[in-house]
DNA sequence: TATCATTCTGAATGAACATTCAGAAACAAG
DNA sequence: CTTGTTTCTGAATGTTCATTCAGAATGATA
């Protein structure tokens, strides 16, 4: 009985988390939506609770297949330093690939939905705080396995390293970012092993 | 023949200016800018292009007022590394100071508007362009006057300097930011720091 | 006070858009 | 082939909001 115009629960879920992450909330319309995922209008409110619904999930998307996938990635590295210093190349490369567009769906939300949105807050602060969790991890690897000296403070270094992410970005949407975004991943790259030897 | 229900023209700017900084473009309506920024409605149109017209002049008030302002300070400065620190410290203690609120409208007006809205743009791209080049003169100042080694990358620092502005900005958003934004910001200054003596 | 240009206000207009709904289409079961 | 259920589609609904406009209010000038 079921018809299948309508792209698969993942496939459409998915689908609207690039455009969502492409346009931001407010400028993806349900008419996008509808085109651009693949979802019919009659799902699209019965089954994944409307475009604020769909947000949500594509969120959860974001965190799950984008997001965390890369924290992962930082804690399979047992030298904590390798794994951030690779989490942020590749971000750069990343970032510069992609133009200014897919900014970050997270950071995008910080800026037009946090707090007044507190189901979109909730993701968010869980994001930034899980960010920060894995980079301090990784450093406390590091200054375990001696890469790190004793008394670099990792609670300040981990935040940094959050921050700056964010930092990236931002800047990723200007016109020609490529020269400044790697001359900018240098340098945070070169601060942290500033506290390394 | 002029009546008077309407604020001067400078001060409806500075309100508008505030509103928008607050609430974004989309999300300020010319209902608030009626209300909150002493513009009738015949006004708004015929003396300031509408919404997006008083946007306009609400960046360009920003940068005037407000980020030109704390570009001089820099320049003011003989000793370019304290002029830098300085500017990191007020925008450190503004962010916690306004919780949230007033992130900052270039760096808002870059995540909302850039690159559709070419006008927009052409203001943001200057702002960064001119944050990067404050730092770099006042960095080549440094250098000048011995306060930084000779092989300092100048042009990585200006751009490190400025990215990590923007993700001070992004962090001040999340809830609690305060001991985060202390902490990178600390973070900051000490890289700074770590390429002088 | 009378006239005229200017300034203001609230209502009208119109566009964009999310959501709902009714009926059409598809499918399964008998 | 018929019936009943599920799925889909486009039109209708309702809301929000920027912009326009007509007429009212105001002030300057004579």
């Amino acid at each position: 009985m079921p018809r299948n115009a309508t792209a698969n629960h993942d496939e459409v879920i998915e689908r609207a988390m690039h455009l969502f992450w492409q346009r931001g909330y407010k400028k993806t319309s349900v008419e996008d939506l509808i085109q651009g995922a693949g979802v019919n209008r009659f799902n699209l409110y019965e089954t994944f609770g409307g475009k604020h619904g769909l947000y949500l999930k594509a969120l959860d998307k974001y965190r799950d297949d984008v997001f965390l996938k890369r924290m992962d990635k930082i804690d399979e590295h047992e030298n904590g330093l390798v794994g951030i210093q690779e989490y942020f190349e590749s971000l750069e490369e990343f970032l510069i690939d992609s133009k200014g567009n897919f900014t970050c769906l997270m950071m995008n939300s910080q800026i037009e939905l946090v707090p007044k949105d507190s189901k979109v807050t909730k993701k968010v602060t869980f994001y930034f705080k899980k960010m920060e969790e894995t980079f301090k991890k990784a450093l406390s690897r590091a200054k375990k396995a001696g890469t790190i000296p004793e008394d670099t403070n990792i609670g300040d270094m981990a935040k940094f390293l959050t921050g700056s992410a964010q930092g990236l970005c931002v800047m990723s949407k200007s016109k020609n970012a490529s020269g400044f975004l790697k001359a900018y991943t240098r340098s945070i790259i070169k601060t942290l092993n500033q506290n390394s030897y």
